[in-house]
DNA sequence: ACGGAATTCGAATGCCGTTCGAAACCGGAA
DNA sequence: TTCCGGTTTCGAACGGCATTCGAATTCCGT
C-alpha cells in the first residue's frame, strides 16, 4: 500500500519526531535508531516513505501544521477582538512570532524538529526542492498581510510583505541563535520567559509598521 | 608539524573553500573530493586538521575574518566622516549589513561558505562547541554598540544589543531565505541589486533606533 | 651522505542509507 | 479449513562515507 496510515508508518513518524527533539545534533538521527525506537527495521522507512529524508519531511510537515494552526488561531482572536475595526498591531505581531517563541522555550514541544529541518534542507541535494516547498510555504504568513494592511494603509503590499519577512528573520534569530543573542545583550535579558521575549520583539517590530515622523 | 602553514594544508583549505562555494548541498562536500581537488588523500585532512569538520572550521574562520574586516572598515569610514559628531545612523546600519548582502549576491564571493557553515554546526555534535565559538564570535558586532549608543543615547546597552541582534536576524533572513523573501514580497522587489536591498533594510532597521513618538 | 623528524600514502574499520529477494502476514474465496 | 494474491516485514547484502594506523616516502639540518 505504501501508505502513511499504516501502524508502523505512524510509529516511525513518532520515533523520528522524538529523536529529532532529543538529538542535539543531526548526526544523532540515523535510520537504524529510528527503526529501533519504532520496533521496526530500516527497510520499513524505505518501504513506507521512500527514504529517510522523506520521513523527516513528513514529520516536519506535521509539526508545521500544528504551529501554523496556533498562529492563525491567535490572529483570528486578535481580529475578532476589535472587529469591525482593524486589529491591534502589537497583538497581530504577537500572533505572528508568539507561538514560535513559546514553543522554542518549551522543552516538551517539538520545536527542535523545525529548526533541525531547515538546516537539513541545506544538507540534502535530492530532497531540497521538496524541503523548500515545506519551508517556504508562506500561505499562513500571507494571511497576516491584509490585516496589517488595514493597520498601516500607507504601506503597499510589497512593503507589508517585506516587513513581515523581516519580522520572521528576527524570530529566527531569537529562536535559533540564542547564544549570540545572549552575548549581544550582555546576558542581561531574561530569555527564558517567552512573554518577556515576545514583548521585546513587538517593541522592535511595531515601529516598522508605523508612519514615519 | 601538524601545522597549517604547510603547502598541502593550504591547498586543502583552498579546495575546501572552493567546493563549499560550488556545492549546492552539503552532501556534495566529501573528504575524498576535497583531497582530489587538492592533489592529496583523505588522510592528509586528518593529519593536518584532525578531521574534515575542523578543516571546514578553519576555512570558515578565514572567510569570516575577511567579511568582518570589510564591515569594520565601513564602520570606521562612517565614523570618520562625521567625527567628532556621532556617525549617521543609516550609514552605520549599512556598514553592519552591507557586506553580507553584497557578498551573498556576488557569485564570485565565498559567502556560501558561511551559510553552509552555520547549518553544519547543527549537524555535528562533536565540533558544535568549537563551531559555535566561531559563529557566536560577536566581538566585531559589539564594535557597533558604542557608536549606536551615541546615536541613540536614550537606549541602554541592552536595548542597543537587542536591536543589533534583530538587525542581524533580518540580514540572515534576506541572505539565506531568499525564496521566502521573494514569495512574501510577491516577486515585486528587485533582490538582485545589493544597493536596493540594503536601502530597504536600512529603511526597516533605522526606526528601531529612533525615539518613540 | 646520513639519520631522524615530518609528511604522504594505502589498506582496513565501522557506520551510514538504501536495495532487494525471500519470508511472513492477512483477508476473502473456494 | 485450505488456499491465494496482495501487503507488509525482514535480513543480508552493497557502495560510500570519515577516520585510523602502520608503512613508505620525503625533507632537511648535520
Amino acid at each position: 500500500m505504501h501508505g502513511r496510515a499504516n501502524l508502523t508508518a505512524m510509529r516511525l513518524m513518532d520515533a523520528c519526531e522524538h529523536l529529532l527533539c532529543e538529538a542535539e545534533a543531526l548526526e544523532d538521527l540515523t535510520a537504524r535508531r529510528i527503526a529501533i525506537e519504532a520496533n521496526a527495521t530500516p527497510s520499513a522507512i524505505a518501504y513506507h516513505f521512500g527514504s529517510q529524508e522523506e520521513l523527516v519531511a513528513a514529520v516536519a510537515e506535521r509539526v508545521y501544521r500544528r504551529l501554523n494552526a496556533e498562529r492563525l488561531r491567535l490572529l483570528q482572536k486578535a481580529v475578532d477582538r476589535r472587529a469591525p475595526h482593524p486589529p491591534n498591531l502589537e497583538e497581530v505581531i504577537a500572533a505572528l512570532v508568539g507561538p514560535s517563541i513559546r514553543w522554542s522555550l518549551d522543552p516538551t514541544s517539538s520545536y527542535p524538529v523545525l529548526s533541525h529541518f531547515t538546516s537539513m534542507a541545506k544538507t540534502h541535494r535530492e530532497q531540497a526542492p521538496h524541503y523548500r516547498r515545506i519551508i517556504d510555504n508562506v500561505e499562513h504568513h500571507r494571511a497576516f498581510i491584509p490585516h496589517l494592511k488595514r493597520i498601516a494603509p500607507w504601506l503597499d503590499e510589497v512593503d507589508i510583505g517585506w516587513r513581515l519577512n523581516c519580522a520572521l528573520g528576527i524570530r529566527s534569530q531569537v529562536t535559533r541563535s540564542r547564544s549570540r543573542t545572549e552575548v549581544l545583550t550582555n546576558y542581561r535579558m531574561n530569555l527564558d520567559d517567552p512573554e518577556i521575549v515576545i514583548t521585546r520583539m513587538v517593541e522592535v517590530i511595531a515601529p516598522m509598521f508605523r508612519r514615519i515622523a
